[in-house]
RNA sequence: CGCGGGAUGGAGCAGUCUGGUAGCUCGUCGGGCUCAUAACCCGAAGGUCGGAGGUUCAAAUCCUUCUCCCGCAA
């Protein structure tokens, strides 16, 4: 089976999907039609905004189909006229019917940013520095009804970095996304593509993340202090209380040497500001006011003290 | 027309309400002290106070407008 003859839809929005669409059109599928959020208002001033996906999909004279509500009826007959063979699914923000998964002969294939059944949902990326993992990675499945539960097909781990952000995690993810997917296509195309259940039982799940989940708890140890702020960073970022202003912080270290009441500032320099935690102390590298942009930590300190005792409220 | 904050020597801030000769903490350069130093002391350079227009005897400061940055909300 040659890839140009497989009529394809894709469906993607963000940043993430965008490697994975490259790919797809790099192997030579015959790309119909690519689905993608509405404009939304987004950022300052409410703009209208065009989903990265739709960008590129136009870039290259694919048709764009951007229905408020993918299982309405005229939608889905939308879809069908296109008559695809196969739909790619990267991050497109919107629950495919039972009526869509069967359209295509070879199903829906989705790119999910976990080793399956691990994180199933929104936030994988983010939830598995939250947690400490040291090791993650992409799965693709053949979607089914329930919420990345379908059976697996590909999967490829890579390792997290001690530091790593869920901004960095999140580039090399949507990299090896792509790699997964083109092995997915090479062995569907060869009819060696093998589908193998997920174990309910390992499965946990990785909801969409919420501002609030950005609010440090400073009774919690350093080290979990430490991958909230990377899991979170750069987006919602997390953030405590400085007065009665939001400091959001970010570019953090964990020194378990340093010990005091939790939220305190015990040390303020050049090389970080030290807050102590319920166990251990969290070393600051930047931070960021309202208004203000995001600061070393020298930087910060010029234009405002932070005197050991300095209380961190949360 | 979503709400709000900000733009001041190289960096980060104060000063703006109550117009009247540009300040703080650093950095840079020169000198001193010291076995030595990122420490300390003395001195110096460096700013058309984001752009444009207006009010005024006088504008960083008041009014109008533009540009860029950031936070919230989505």
């Amino acid at each position: 089976m040659k890839p140009e003859t497989i009529r394809t839809v894709f469906m993607g929005t963000p940043e993430f999907a965008l490697a994975t669409l490259q790919g797809l059109l790099d192997f030579g599928l015959n790309l119909v039609g690519v689905y993608t959020q509405p404009d939304r208002p987004k950022g300052r001033g409410n703009k209208l905004a065009a989903p990265p996906v739709k960008e590129l999909a136009l870039q290259h004279q694919i048709p764009v189909f951007q229905p408020l509500k993918l299982r309405a009826p005229d939608a889905v007959e939308q879809l069908k006229q296109l008559k695809p063979d196969l739909i790619v699914v990267v991050a497109y923000g919107q629950i495919l019917p039972k009526a869509v998964l069967e359209i295509p002969q070879y199903g829906c294939i989705n790119v999910h940013a976990s080793l399956l059944p691990k994180y199933r949902g929104a936030a994988p990326i983010n939830k598995a520095i939250v947690d400490g993992e040291t090791e993650t990675g992409v799965t693709t499945m053949h979607m089914d009804v329930g919420l990345d539960t379908g059976d697996m097909l590909v999967k490829c781990g890579l390792s997290i970095g001690a530091d790593e952000t869920a901004g960095q995690l999140h580039d090399r993810l949507a990299l090896l996304g792509r790699e997964a997917m083109q092995e997915t296509l090479k062995r569907l195309c060869a009819g060696e593509l093998i589908a193998e259940k997920q174990d309910d039982a390992l499965s946990n799940y990785a909801p969409m993340l919420k501002k609030e989940d950005g609010l440090i708890d400073w009774n919690r140890s350093a080290t979990e202090v430490h991958n909230q702020v990377r899991g979170l960073d750069p987006w919602p970022g997390a953030y405590t209380h400085l007065g009665d202003e939001v400091l959001k912080i970010a570019a953090t270290k964990v020194d378990a040497d340093l010990s005091g009441v939790p939220g305190t500032v015990l040390q303020a320099d050049a090389s970080g500001v030290r807050v102590a935690c319920g166990s251990g102390a969290l070393v600051i590298g930047q931070l960021q006011l309202p208004g203000k942009k995001r600061l070393v930590a020298a930087d910060f300190l010029r234009g405002r003290e932070l005197p050991p005792g300095t209380r961190m409220e949360f």
